[in-house]
DNA sequence: GCAAAGACGTA
DNA sequence: CGTACGTCTTTGCG
């Protein structure tokens, strides 16, 4: 326990301390990946942590001015005037500083037409009256007049990192005035930084001098007469100033909060909304700093310790005392739900041994929570009393965390697992697909308020308390179902997330065949080749080099070849594919070419070792799919990644001749969407142009490219048609002119030429793209054809690359979205009727828009058809959705 | 030991 | 200065 602490609270001008931080950090070495500068927000955080640890505050609240306008500027326009533009590396990091905040659950309070030292003076005012200490950071020397015997300034003296604590006897001794009486002296003298003329001739050591003098600036004012000199002339000319900035200095001390000072007691962090947040600012340091003093301040959240006790009933859970979330959630079960079941410890044998828990059962309701776990030797296995519940997992119909992975794990171990009534992780995805961390401790902290406290915190779910791990399972699939309604994605959780984690989860169970012996053959080749290549390298240069190091390479390069700079990345001038193969264009240099070469052998050469080492003993490789990985809704693959196995080029199209069908099957088939992504845009835009040409049977790009060159189809050649093509699938991903001018490698003019000429023949793209993205700043989020969101936070940023990067993703993310709900429903569908057909044949991969299987002996003609039938009709467009198949003996050869 | 940066493979 | 990913290597920090 922490020693009992006087309450304290501290006040900080935001602005202020933020400004200090951001003048203290070089800006340029604190950047995020998307090119906003982070200095200020760095150096606030850093700072406030210092405070807190050295001042260890009660309660916090931090005050932002709204904007440089207040009611004082209404008495005078000048008031700040001098005050210059906001530096640009400044702009954004205010909002991002108070989202941080936010995540630290600190309070930020600002007010239109006041300044942040007026609420602050108000806060503390009604601090000390409740009987606070309080602590107030500013730069601004008015607030010294909110000095007393409990009110303290932490005063910057000199760069970010020193705070003086400013009490009456320090400013006594610093200005010659006690601290009420500073804000009379300042009036005198006048504040440069607000603009304030003083008294000509009044300096800070007169004005003091007075002020002891006669006691009070009233004082001085009636007696000016008696003041000798030519100071006291320029005092009686000057009376008026010294009176107006004394109203204007003065802080206003009777503002009213809609909070209470309660609310601004510091608590536990919101550890999932720092962790985003913190990794959008890349702050990593920071981060652990933070998390670590987390919960240092006591905690206002309902603390669950891994307590539960096996072989008690739910009554026992609803009655912990101050568990109010879980009582609520408790609440919304049937109350014909009888009293649980709880399975755990011994009974729990078979199942731990195989890395599952299970805990909780309802009844006829059947929701049953699970914790998905890692094996441990704690249990023996018995089997009499693992029949039971063997039957029961088999039989499906209960909530559990991550069902594709347990499903998975089970079946390693010959245990089957039925279908699932709820899947939370799947849940938490659709409500945040953006989120990096879909955890159950953070879920359940997230969205019910709970904080789960483990025996030992570095514990996983998987190693912990089974029968708690289930408990949050449940009580999570309850507490977000209703979310889930609420946004109108349930449809997309019920018809396609969860369906298709079983057909996913067959996917990597099946695996699929590698011929070994073939990677292994090709591995062996590409060695070779990297090593002759590396050598012929070093000969033209006369000497040996990392070729994977680009830090070498631009050594030589760009000083010891003297070659002119190219694209600028972080570490100096990119090396990168393009650069070079333009490097290469100006001086035909053979180093260029033979390191391009070496790249992509080794390239080749990784891929394929990795590959190697992915088969397993079946003869296998099993990818896993995440099925909560991307902000779209697309899967992707991992461990190893099978979504990017080379087919552009020839060399690299032979790893794939690598994957087989397999004993027993007969061949390999793909089946593709073509075009799937500019067909969604044809159906979204409603545009008439777009939907003809899928209707017309012509190809795509020669008829788009006969409308925009005013030619017929069959006169548009390949340069005409490669032009429309790239611009055709650029503007799904909001291609600008100097990017397609770029790719292209044509003049910026033709390039604007092309897009006006586009847009003149298929306008309504362009008028659906701009409505994705004003509907998406509106509501804050962008949504599927199946009702599939993404958020979006970054559309109004300050910062124009910011805000771009999020423009262009929005106009996408419908898109791509839509394409990956429409195949995933295809793969459910695909998967159900091969199921209801008995089929043997097997789904085995998915690429996006590809899907690959093994067919079963006599199956192929069957299978294909199924294939075809249930990918075009699984959604209705106003265009056709054209499906390609391939067939083969490898993936090389059933390539398209 | 770990994360960032740069590179590059896919749709 | 075109979206969405995962994996590898080197490099530099702590």
């Amino acid at each position: 326990m922490t020693p009992e602490q006087k309450p304290t609270l501290l006040l900080i001008d935001g602005h202020s301390l933020a400004f200090r931080a951001f003048y203290a950090l070089n800006p340029d070495n604190f950047k995020n990946s998307q090119g906003q500068h982070t200095n200020a927000i760095h150096g606030f955080i850093s700072m406030l942590l210092t405070i807190l640890e050295q001042h260890k505050p009660t309660h916090l609240c931090v005050a932002f001015d709204v904007s440089r306008e207040s009611f004082r500027t209404q008495e005078l326009p000048e008031y700040k005037g001098t005050r210059g533009e906001t530096p640009v590396e400044f702009l954004g990091q205010t909002e991002l500083l108070v989202e941080a905040l936010t995540a630290m659950r600190i309070t930020s309070v600002s007010r239109e037409m006041f300044e942040a030292d007026d609420l602050i003076a108000s806060l503390a005012n009604k601090g000390e009256s409740a009987g606070f200490e309080v602590l107030i950071v500013s730069g601004d020397r008015d607030t010294f007049q909110l000095i007393t015997e409990k009110t303290k300034i932490l005063y910057p003296v000199k760069g970010v990192l020193n705070l003086q604590k400013m009490d009456d006897a320090a400013v006594y001794e610093k200005y010659g005035v006690h601290a009420v009486q500073y804000p009379e002296l300042a009036a005198l003298v006048g504040e440069t930084s607000d603009n304030l003329k003083g008294i000509p001739g009044v300096g800070p050591k007169t004005a003091a001098k007075w002020i002891q003098e006669f006691g009070s600036l009233q004082s001085i004012l009636d007696n000016a007469e008696q003041i000798p000199g030519k100071v006291g002339e320029s005092l009686r000319e000057n009376k008026e100033l010294a009176i107006r900035n004394r109203r204007l200095n003065h802080l206003l001390r009777d503002l009213e909060f809609d909070f209470s000072l309660e609310e601004l007691e510091l608590g536990p962090v919101d550890e999932s909304a720092v962790r985003e947040v913190f990794a959008k600012l890349s702050f990593r340091t920071l981060l652990t700093k933070v998390l670590s003093m987390r919960g240092a301040n006591g905690s206002q959240h309902r603390v669950i310790s891994a307590k539960i006790e096996p072989e008690k009933n739910l009554e026992v859970l609803s009655a912990e005392p101050e568990a109010t979330a879980v009582s609520a959630v408790i609440a919304d079960l049937p109350s014909e739900a009888p009293a649980a079941k709880i399975y755990s410890g011994a009974k729990l044998a078979a199942l731990s041994q195989v890395g599952l828990a299970i805990a909780i059962e309802l009844g006829e309701r059947g929701l049953i929570g699970f914790g998905a776990a890692t094996s441990t030797a704690r249990y023996n296995w018995d089997g009499k009393d693992a029949k039971p519940l063997l039957d029961l997992l088999a039989k499906g119909g209960f909530a559990i965390w991550d069902y594709k992975a347990t499903k998975r794990k089970l079946a390693t171990h010959g245990i089957d697992l039925g279908d699932p009534s709820d899947d939370p992780l799947l849940i938490s995805y659709l409500l945040d697909p953006t989120s990096k961390d879909l955890n159950p401790d953070s879920l359940i902290r997230t969205y019910c308020g709970i904080d789960i406290e483990r025996q030992d915190p570095n514990q996983l779910l998987a190693e912990s308390d089974p029968s708690l791990d289930a408990w949050i399972t449940a009580v999570l699939s309850m507490a977000l179902n209703p979310q889930l309604e609420a946004q109108g994605q349930l449809g997309v959780y019920r018809d396609i997330e969860l369906p298709t984690s079983k057909v996913l989860a067959g996917m990597e169970i099946r695996g699929i065949a590698v011929n070994k012996s073939v990677l292994g053959e090709q591995f062996d080749e590409l060695t070779q080749e990297v090593e002759r290549i590396a050598q012929e390298a070093y000969a033209i240069i006369g000497h040996e080099v990392n070729l994977a190091s680009p830090k070498q390479l631009q050594t030589v390069i760009f000083e010891e070849l003297g070659m002119q700079g190219t694209r600028s990345v972080k570490t100096g001038y990119s090396t990168n594919a393009e650069a070079l193969q333009t490097l290469f264009e100006q001086t035909e240099h053979p180093f260029l070419a033979k390191l391009l070469e070496h790249r992509d052998s080794t390239k080749l050469r990784q891929m394929t070792e990795t590959l190697v080492k992915a088969v397993e003993s079946d003869g296998r490789i099993h990818t896993t799919y995440s099925q909560i990985g991307t902000a779209t809704g697309r899967l992707s693959s991992e461990n190893p990644n099978l979504q990017n196995i080379p087919i552009k080029t020839q060399r690299g199209q032979r790893l794939r001749s690598a994957f087989i069908a397999g004993e027993g099957y007969e061949t390999l088939l793909t089946a593709d969407y073509s075009q799937i992504e500019m067909r969604i845009m044809a159906h979204l835009s409603e545009d008439a142009g777009l939907i003809e040409a899928f209707n017309a049977g012509e190809d795509l790009h020669n008829f788009v490219g006969a409308r925009i060159y005013g030619v017929e189809p069959a006169a548009v050649d390949s340069q005409m048609r490669s032009k429309v093509k790239a611009m055709s699938y650029g503007l799904v991903y909001g291609l600008s002119e100097y990017g397609l001018a770029r790719q292209l490698r044509i003049t910026n003019s033709e390039a604007k030429q092309l897009m006006a000429d586009y847009f003149a023949r298929f306008g309504g793209v362009k008028s659906y793209l701009d409505l994705v993205v004003s509907k998406a700043k509106n509501l804050g989020y962008t949504t599927t054809v199946y009702g599939r969101r993404r958020p979006f936070s970054d559309l109004n940023s300050k910062i124009f690359q910011v805000r771009e990067n999020a423009r262009r993703a929005a106009l996408n993310a419908p898109i791509q979205g839509t394409a990956a709900d429409i195949m995933k429903l295809a793969m459910v569908a695909v998967q159900q009727e091969m199921d209801r057909q008995g089929l043997k044949s097997q789904l085995l991969l998915q690429v996006h828009d590809e899907l690959v299987f093994a067919v079963a002996q006599g199956e192929l003609e069957t299978l294909k058809q199924l294939a075809l039938e249930k990918m075009r009709n699984v959604a209705k467009l106003s265009v056709p959705l054209e499906v390609h198949v391939g067939i083969g003996s490898n993936w090389e050869l059933a390539g398209h």
